[in-house]
DNA sequence: TTAAACTTCGATATACAGTAACACAAAATT
DNA sequence: AATTTTGTGTTACTGTATATCGAAGTTTAA
């Protein structure tokens, strides 16, 4: 799908839920969806202050934390970087394989995974409320 | 297990392995095992110059890294922070589950789930070297 | 249609996390 | 004893993230 579309996409699944897709949230998911693998954020701020003069940390964090929150991005815990979601309207849990060689980033959806970890928690009497499975090695393209 | 005991069993574990179980190895290792849930970088570093005056990150970070290295203890990616190993002579994969209201981490041993995520990631091709599989949620007695 | 309430954004400052580089000291190796 | 390796002290810096406060823009409801 182009960028067009996916951002059109995002507008309207804002819209849907009452949220505001403003200018700025519109330029950083756009960023992002326009680089493969994760961006930092400071990296993001650089590009952002392109057409976004008075972009400054608090900004970045503030965009991303709405994205983040209505699903149109996710986080990688293990890199401190951020990644755009083509998929936001399916709330599926996440799982992420990360290439040290190319940078690229793969989500993939195991609920097997997810049900997995789940069961191993309650066996302990300890309830999920949110999962981070990332995994580190080599894509198929590099190897 | 008591904290000397367990200190006891380190300094045996390193001098086995041909590394050198120092003071401020210890003194790290040691305020991380007498910390129940995982603590920052600069928490510690805080902790540490009460005996070691002249600790700064540098010393920290350094000392870490070598405890790490050694299994001594582990990296909580989605929250920063360190927690003491006690069973860091058998070598399997590792998950976390963090309670986010008393903050303790509780390590799970599942070899199933190290085993679903590396059977997702060859179903396409990757190559898994390192995973990071961490829960927060509700612990038992907190509920 | 205007005031009140709420959300977003700009700006500054600061806290927290991690690394690079170099000098010196302590152990281990020869 | 001399050499090499490893560990530590120190300074400086880069990168990551949040708190606060006030101004500006939107929405709501009188």
């Amino acid at each position: 799908m182009d960028l067009d579309t996916q951002l059109s996409k995002a507008r309207q699944y804002c819209e849907q839920k009452g949220a505001r897709f403003t200018h700025l949230r519109e330029k950083v998911y756009e960023l992002l969806l326009s680089k493969q693998g994760a961006v930092g954020a400071y990296d993001l701020l650089d590009a952002l202050r392109l057409t976004e003069n008075s972009a400054k940390p608090a900004t970045v964090y503030r965009t991303l934390d709405f994205l983040l929150e209505f699903g149109l991005v996710h986080r990688l815990e293990s890199t401190n970087a951020f990644v755009a979601c083509h998929h936001f309207d399916c709330n599926h849990p996440v799982q992420f394989l990360i290439c040290d060689l190319c940078g690229e980033v793969k989500e993939i959806q195991s609920e097997g995974l997810k049900e997995t970890l789940d069961r191993q928690a309650n066996s302990v009497g300890f309830i999920v409320t949110k999962q981070t499975i990332e995994a580190h090695g080599t894509c198929s393209a590099c190897q």
